[in-house]
DNA sequence: GTCTATAGCCGGATAGAC
DNA sequence: GTCTATCCGGCTATAGAC
């Protein structure tokens, strides 16, 4: 697997993803017609998750956000219930998301990086608000994003054991603490977005580097 | 070295910290008394932190910051230039005071990584602080941020070539690419004390699975 | 050195015209 | 479906009493 057959597998396009947020927070939304409803969604949530990267969300003030969108005030309402429950629906969205997307993997560990790697690459802006929004949650929505991180990284303990008993990792490590220190490496990606980009790393190139690291360490095998 | 002698080297009592923020910011802060202005300091910015860390700096009301400290608004002002200067100088303390440590190691890469892990395990607050109100930051402080963060990565990749010569590592990896993917392991520790805390992982078991993963990584020696 | 009072601005949210 | 106008509470910052 690499990135461009993992977009290929996924279709993640923009209408498609922004379509079934509409179809998840259809209450919250007076708008009816899906195709209008759509389209400015897209440009609603982009420029929120613009604004929020330079400020914060707290911070950033629907008067921004309507200027930005060149959405009046009144307008944006039509679109979102309140301030705080757009930071809401964003986070809720991405935990159902990514869920679903990490559910479907082989259940091996090198798919399980990738998958995460790829999936944050696609949906960056998503994974950057997440991380950096999470503390400001009401705590049964905290509680909810808790149980999510932990899933995730259930999947990479599952996968090491799944190593160690096959005689392919050695058992030096447990399963829980080697997960939790792959958990960061994988964060990386999204949140320094930045700095690989101008270092000129690819996604693969990162892949590939984050697993030889997580494979083989640093020292020469004759030390050991 | 372990925790508890890297505590004793350094000495970093809350008094001397803040004493060394007063010398470092006297032009701000109207009161003259350094006792005073050092005790009221502390609070302060502890209180900062706290707010800070449950929402965000710029959500943080000064409003908020005066009842948590028992300070008046007016009070306040006395011991701070405005709101987005206490930003700023949070920021450019640890930065200041991280460098100065960092470049009393002896070069080693267990060396930098403990001291690393250490150091921001008794400045958690300001490591968390920094990290999370980076984006916050205009741009000539952006810059100066960026350059003490190349900094510290360059204590890393210096520490690895040098192991890489001597032949203890691998050349698999480049030093460079080998150091960007140990830094999110060293941020970890602050970022997500929560977590450490919860499993009941004490701060040497934290060094001491890093370094076997830095150095060993997963595999098994047989599969090489 | 610390307080209260207040200036002046900006925030989220909604009503009602078109 | 989109806009303008407006309410009102909260914000930073400072002036001036004690």
């Amino acid at each position: 697997m690499n990135f461009k057959s993992f977009s290929k597998q996924f279709k993640l396009t923009n209408n498609q993803l922004f379509s079934e947020y509409f179809d998840l927070f259809t209450d919250s939304i007076a708008i009816k017609n899906k195709k209008i409803a759509v389209r400015k969604l897209k440009i609603i949530i982009s420029a929120t998750f613009k604004l929020s990267a330079s400020q914060s969300f707290a911070s950033m003030s629907l008067r921004q956000l309507s200027e930005e969108t060149h959405i009046s005030m009144g307008g944006l309402y039509a679109y979102i219930k309140n301030k705080q429950h757009l930071s809401l629906t964003l986070q809720r969205f991405l935990n159902h998301y990514g869920q679903k997307v990490l559910s479907q993997t082989d259940g091996g560990l090198e798919n399980i990086i990738r998958t995460h790697v790829y999936l944050s690459e696609i949906l960056q802006p998503w994974f950057f608000f997440a991380f950096m929004e999470s503390k400001n949650l009401t705590k049964p929505m905290k509680q909810y994003a808790i149980k999510s991180e932990l899933l995730t990284e259930a999947y990479l303990v599952t996968a090491i054991e799944k190593g160690q008993i096959q005689g392919k990792y050695k058992k030096t490590l447990s399963a829980q603490v080697a997960a939790s220190h792959i958990k960061p490496l994988l964060h990386d990606w999204y949140l320094k977005r930045w700095k690989y980009r101008q270092r000129k790393i690819n996604i693969d190139d990162f892949c590939q580097s984050m697993l030889i690291f997580i494979n083989d360490g640093l020292k020469c095998s004759k030390h050991n």
